[in-house]
DNA sequence: AACTTTACATACATTTCGTATGTCAGATGG
DNA sequence: CCATCTGACATACGAAATGTATGTAAAGTT
């Protein structure tokens, strides 16, 4: 028997979902047609009902399919730091390339909390925030930063690496743009520190 | 004579802009219905493509005036400040407070940028963040920060605050979150000193 | 082997947008 | 004071997209 049931399903929904991704990405979810969506992944929009309930039920699967690459990703590149603390740096620094990239930047970033609302309530929590609130603590428990609420400012510097790639993608020299942003952002991430100096053994995309 | 041309067409896009400003703030742009919003206005679709060329329009000129509001309200607090520091702090939590309001946050934070693309490439290109830079040229002039892109932490700044807000409004207990937020970021914000030392003399709403 | 479940397609009704056209009041020129 | 014109706004129409309701055929179950 060349396909089992449970592997159709997955593969159409695979499907969906990949379609979904470039037709979001591309047009942005409103203008996003689900016959061209379904079209595209040779199915039709009854699938797309079943599977995911609906256009916004979609948008959490693609949503969610794009932060779990973006959790693999952090977490790679932060292994590989020699500190905490450069495995914060590092992760923030890459977590604002790929806030760059068109399809997390649209889909994740702009679309996904227009139509879906504060991402901390979405299904799977928001990892990426969670990353950097637990990387926060980590640094707290070594004594290496001050004592603050790290979900606040998990908060404030996913945000604050959010408004600069939106400024960054939009930029008429996004190269310059992103190497300011990075200094700018070392610049801010140095208030956390209890000794106040720029330590940096950075890595930039 | 009791109305001339002027006037009744000034009365007319101040009605539609209340009405939009009040079913965007309420269901979202995406759910709001044009023909409910005019109604509500007392008037129809065709005053509303006649003076905004259609429902993205009519969403520019709603942020447009939500955002001269919040610049005359960010000035009254920024002035009123002893210090380009604590106008610069106190601006920032002002800032914070308003983007918890459920018609700005909604409108100018959440569907604007999804539906408009980059606030800095709206009409009237976004006051709050050049608000914020000015703060931070001015400061930096005065010696009291360290030398980086005033544009790129701008941007670090008001995503922070944004991210922020975005929690707070959300929180199951926004005041409690909303007090660590503002401690957060005071810290956040001391990493801009050239001296390091958590000065705050900060007015809370 | 009959029955049930379910993955997915098809058909239909509804909503909403954009445009094209119509109308009426007020401004303008003589 | 009247004719004409401009423009503010309404009405009418067509196109597209969404959600639902129903149909079908294949996989799974007893």
């Amino acid at each position: 028997m060349p396909q089992k049931r449970e592997d159709m399903i997955a593969e159409t929904q695979a499907k969906l979902i990949k379609s979904a991704r470039e037709s979001f990405a591309q047009h942005g979810f409103a203008e996003s047609c689900m016959d061209d969506l379904t079209a595209e992944a040779g199915l039709t929009r009854g699938a797309l009902y079943h599977h995911f309930g609906g256009k916004k039920g979609l948008l959490k699967a693609v949503i969610q399919q794009l932060e779990d690459e973006m959790t693999t990703r952090l977490s790679a590149i932060k292994s590989q730091a020699p500190t905490t603390w450069d495995a914060f740096i590092n992760g923030s620094i890459a977590y604002l390339n790929m806030a760059c990239e068109p399809e997390i930047q649209r889909i994740t970033l702009l679309d996904g909390p227009a139509v879906l609302g504060d991402p901390s309530q979405w299904p799977r929590k928001n990892c990426c925030i969670r990353n950097t609130q637990l990387s926060i603590e980590k640094l707290m428990e070594e004594g290496v930063l001050r004592e603050v609420d790290s979900l606040a400012m998990a908060r404030l510097i996913n945000g604050a690496l959010f408004g600069a790639s939106l400024w960054i993608a939009n930029a008429e020299d996004p190269h310059a743009a992103s190497s300011k942003a990075v200094e700018a952002f070392l610049t801010l991430a140095s208030g956390l520190l209890k000794s106040n100096t720029t330590s940096s053994s950075t890595s930039q995309s």
